[in-house]
Formats: C-alpha cells, sequence, structure tokens
DNA sequence: TGATCATTATGGTCAAACCATTTAAATAAT
DNA sequence: ATTATTTAAATGGTTTGACCATAATGATCA
C-alpha cells in the first residue's frame, strides 16, 4: 500500500494527492470498500502536514471517492460509484436557478421515452415477469382507491428504475435516478390525487408493460412519454 | 456580508460553514463574481480555526460553488455554474468502469436525436441562419478535403452544441456538454478520416440543418441518431 | 517612457498539541 | 455463565501560531 505513493510534490500538494488517490482507485490499485490508512501514516507517506493532508481527503469525500468514518475502524474507504453526485449536481442546477422545474420534467420525459423504447428491444421474459410482478403490485394500490396513491407512486417509480436497468446502460439508470431524487425533492408533496389520475395511471402502467412485452419499440417510446408527460401536467398544475 | 453568517455549531463545523456559504449562493446574497472575505476574517465570522475554515473552502471548490485564486485580489469567488462538474462525474464513471465508452456513446445517440427533434419544433428564423452560416463553415473544410477532417470534426460539435441552444432546455446543453467533453478526451486522438468518412458527415450536416428548417421533428430525429451513430461506429473500429 | 524591483494582501503549508467518537476489551453485577 | 457497565485505545476533528509562496501594485531606476 505505502509503496503506492511518492512523495508529493512542490506545488498545491493538497492536489497532488487527490491526483495520487484518485489514479490508485481509477486504475484498480484501491477497490471500493478499502481503507486508506489513518491520517498520521499518510501524513507520512506523502511527508506533508496532517491539514494539507485532510484538506485532499475532503475534496476526494466530496468527490464521492471516499468515504470518512469516526472512531477506532473509522477513517477512509473507498466508495462504490452511484448517482449520488450525479444528483447533488443537478439539484445545484436547480438551486441556483441555472435549469428550472419545467426544463427538468421535460429532460425527464425525453430521457425515460428513449429507455423504454430501448428497453422494449432489449427485455427477456425474466425481465417482463419482473414488469408483470411490479403492475400486479400497483394493481394492489390502485385498488385501495385514494388511499392507495402514495404506493402506488412508488411502484410507479420502480417500475421506471426497472425499466432502465432493463434497458441495459447504467447511463441511463444513473441519469434516471438522479432525476427521480430531485423531481421528488422537490414535487412529490404536492401530489393530490384524483380518482382519475389514479386511473390513467395505473392504466399507464400497465399499456408500458404491454408495449414493452410485445417488443415494441416505438409504442413504448410513446407510451411512456405521455404517461410522463401527464405526470409533469399534475405536478405543474399543484404547483401552482 | 459579515452579518450574513453566525457562529458555526457544534458538531463537523466544516460541513456547517459549506452548508451556510452554500445557502447564500443558492438563495441569491452571493452572486457568481462576488468576493469571500480573506481566510483570516472569515476564522473571526465563523469562530473556527484556519485549518478547519479550508476544508469547507476546499469541499466549496470541489462543489463548483466557489473557485481559489492567488496572491493579492485573490480568495473566494463564486461561480457561475457550468457542465465542468457533470463532466467530471461522467468522466469518474468511465474511469472507475462503471459505464463504457459504448454506455457513453448510445446515450449520446439518445440524447442528441430529442435534442434535434425538440430543436426542429423551436427553431426561429435567426436559429436557422445561424446554422446554416455553421454549415457554411463546416463545407469550406469539407472542401479542403482530408486536411480539414479535423476542422470538420470542430465545427460539428459546434453545430450539435448550437443545436441544444436551439432546443431551449439548457439541461440537455450542460449533459451534451459534458458527453462532448468526455467523448474527445477518449476518442479524438483516434479518429482517421478517409474520403467517405469526410463526404458522409458533411451530408449528414447538411440534411440535420435541413430537417430543422423544415420543422420537420421525426425527421431530425431520425438523421441525428444515424449521425451519431454512423460517428460511434467510425471511433469503434478506429479503437479496437 | 519603460523595465525592474520592493511591498503587501492573500492563499498555502507546517508543527504539535488536545478534543470527540466509536469499537473492543476488561470488569463488575446479576 | 450471562449480561451490563466501565475503561482503554484507535482514529478522525479542531485549534493555535508561525512561516512560506504568489501575484498585483506602486516605487524606483535606467
Amino acid at each position: 500500500m505505502s509503496a503506492l505513493f511518492v512523495q508529493a510534490s512542490q506545488n498545491r500538494i493538497y492536489q497532488d494527492i487527490v491526483e495520487q488517490v484518485q489514479s490508485a482507485i481509477f486504475d484498480g490499485s484501491m477497490r471500493p470498500g478499502e481503507k486508506l490508512p489513518p491520517e498520521r501514516e499518510l501524513v507520512e507517506v506523502f511527508k506533508t502536514s496532517r491539514p494539507t493532508l485532510r484538506e485532499a481527503l475532503r475534496t476526494l469525500e466530496q468527490k464521492g471517492l471516499i468515504e470518512i468514518r469516526l472512531g477506532v475502524k473509522g477513517g477512509a474507504y473507498v466508495r462504490t460509484p452511484n448517482s449520488e453526485l450525479m444528483a447533488e449536481n443537478l439539484g445545484m442546477l436547480i438551486k441556483t436557478q441555472s435549469v428550472s422545474l419545467s426544463h427538468l420534467a421535460e429532460f425527464r420525459e425525453g430521457i425515460e421515452g428513449i429507455v423504454a423504447g430501448l428497453a422494449a428491444e432489449r427485455a427477456t421474459s425474466t425481465d417482463i415477469a419482473n414488469l408483470k410482478k411490479l403492475v400486479a403490485e400497483a394493481k394492489q394500490h390502485y385498488d385501495r382507491d385514494v388511499e392507495g396513491w402514495a404506493d402506488l407512486v412508488k411502484v410507479d417509480e420502480k417500475l421506471h428504475l426497472e425499466i432502465a436497468k432493463i434497458a441495459g446502460n447504467p447511463l441511463y439508470s444513473f441519469v434516471l435516478h438522479s432525476i427521480h431524487l430531485n423531481i421528488h425533492r422537490y414535487f412529490s408533496k404536492y401530489l393530490e390525487p384524483g380518482k382519475t389520475q389514479l386511473e390513467e395511471n395505473y392504466q399507464d402502467l400497465v399499456q408500458m408493460v404491454s408495449a414493452i412485452e410485445e417488443h415494441n419499440s416505438e409504442s413504448a417510446t410513446r407510451v411512456v412519454r405521455d404517461h410522463v408527460s401527464r405526470f409533469n401536467k399534475y405536478m405543474h398544475n399543484s404547483v401552482r
């Protein structure tokens, strides 16, 4: 481990450290779950001081590459990449008003459409069985009428993420997850269901899965886009 | 300014500072270009020590919210949001092999298709004039034969980003820019042109702009997807 | 007038100490 | 023997105060 690193270079030491650790993670020398040595040891490896080392660790933490835990058995652990950072990014673009919620909604519409199309092309029978299980789950909530709304929305989201998984491109999954995290943060509290919405939404799910089952890519795209579009309209109306 | 902040709370001081500055930026109290007070002053405002404050600043820097400059007139300046962070994110997903370059290429294909469709719906005559200017520029490079390849690729990219701008959703622009930054980092050096590629590519651009000019959304989507798809195939062949 | 140099404001780094949290081992109570 | 409590140890979190490095500005000199 120690042999992996060399003394830090002259200028902007903390950055040099960030790059060395980063490289070790990228080239697989350090893998998710592994722990870096304690700060007091790293200080000796990099021939630097603790405050400087800690600036590097903070940067790596914010990059989502390590996670720092307290106490004995604590320290810097290499993390598995996930969509958290991307979601935070998106959140900041919204909070700084660089993009509006309408923009996000429109973006989602496009992405979900594509994803559904790909899923229709690639779904195996196992995949379709899984989707049907989710639809069955949705039906139970739908049958509970307006009380089932919140749960129906949850299953709805699960279905969308499952479809992304079927599409087989992890990038879509990451992006979609990030979108959902942000849409929820802002909108879920405003959503007010009516009998009509419940009915429409459930029927949407059924149609989505049908289109995918038939491997009808264009139909899947259209159905999902319409579904998301309707969802967006509810939200838009609720918010005003 | 100083009145904006209060003494930092007990646990994880650096995080408390990050949140306070972040909020100030989000709610508009601090706007892009503005400068935070010098570290030695902030230390007094937050009633903390310099190393701790600097951990907070490093975190804010990595979040892309501030930029730290050296020397007199140096300090922490609030930044304008841009696609750099998103691009870094994407880059990390690739470097950690959470997504492959094929995944990225497929993702791009989808996004560019949607963007072109939206642009076809929304393009004004001014927009179309701008696109035509770029096509004319492309023609000049195309006429230079194989020597013009590198420049043609550059104009090609400009055209794609211009189309995203016309689509009118900044989120698409951010995402597309991030994709391009990463595609280039990995691929551009491998691209080897032939007379055929040059011809095909130039014709693609012409068709793209035509479809947008005719406000034919579906055609625009199809043409752009095919164009990107062909581009991906070149790259794929070059890389192996 | 233009080049060079000194000044100064500001971030960058270091050293050594002490505080806080969490796990695990040792001990005491039942 | 089992469980609860206490203690010890490993590790990150924070502080203080000093000194170094960089870059803009103004002073000095050719």
